[in-house]
DNA sequence: GTAACTGCAAACGATTTGCAATCTC
DNA sequence: GAGATTGCAAATCGTTTGCAGTTAC
């Protein structure tokens, strides 16, 4: 982490520690929670500002799906692609091996030019299609 | 729309009207700023309830994308892609011509069964390009 | 020592909810 | 006429900001 003349507190030291152990793409909350699980009353402030500072500084990357209202944070910083699960929200990584011709086509007609991307893949996974054999309808 | 006992009122039938019209991807203040237009005086409360409905219904999809804190609308319901520019945050629609195998094969290893999909392709759009290129560094 | 950082509380933008008056079927 | 819907205002959620005290370098 470095933008210009930044510091290194037990703070950010915290919430760098707690995005390097999650892979499960935590919300801002959920880095909350697992920070003052390390170091009790930091402010949630302190959280989102260093949360943002370590996107900016390309650490980790933020993440938002469709039906969901909250950021989440990816600490996969290369290129990748992720499976939704549109039942219990569980994010999980992917790499789709996929022909970046075809997309640099779509994008032509509109003179795109294009950056990145990343396919969002939704459906159930395997833990909620376990659930449902087991509980079928839900409770 | 139909879920249950609807009825079809005046300032409904100005949301669908709006999202009809609407090819651009609008989030709801700027849904509830064409509903206005048609009928002043509508009630916010009454075009977040509405799209919550139309969204539910299945007439319209929710479209959240990363950098951006709000819900945008979708009035095409069939499967597709998105460009988004990063730097205006436009958004239009592409069609990928993606071989579904692939997808497949990467979301066995995890037992996910995919229901859909959507590429986010991130990029700059032709509009951003020219003023960048009339207005270097912007301003 | 000084500029950067912290925690708190207040401010904020987007969205949701409670409710009495008002409409649709 | 009954139940659904409206508009308003207040509540809520996630996130940002102002500020006085504290800390890293």
């Amino acid at each position: 982490m470095d933008l210009g003349t930044t510091r290194m507190t037990p703070q950010r030291r915290a919430v760098l520690d707690v995005l390097a152990a999650s892979d499960d793409h935590p919300t801002a909350a959920e880095v909350l929670e697992r920070v003052r699980r390390l170091m009790p009353g930091v402010g949630a402030a302190t959280v989102y500002r260093t949360l943002a500072l370590v996107v900016q500084s390309g650490e980790c990357a933020q993440l938002r799906i469709s039906e969901e209202g909250t950021t989440r944070y990816d600490r996969t910083v290369r290129r990748h692609d992720h499976l939704v699960c549109t039942e219990c929200g569980r994010v999980d990584d992917v790499q789709i091996a996929l022909d970046t011709r075809v997309l640099h086509e779509a994008a032509k007609p509109s003179s795109f030019s294009i950056t990145s991307y990343d396919v969002h893949i939704q459906g159930r996974c395997a833990m909620c299609a376990a659930e449902d054999r087991h509980n079928p309808g839900g409770n």
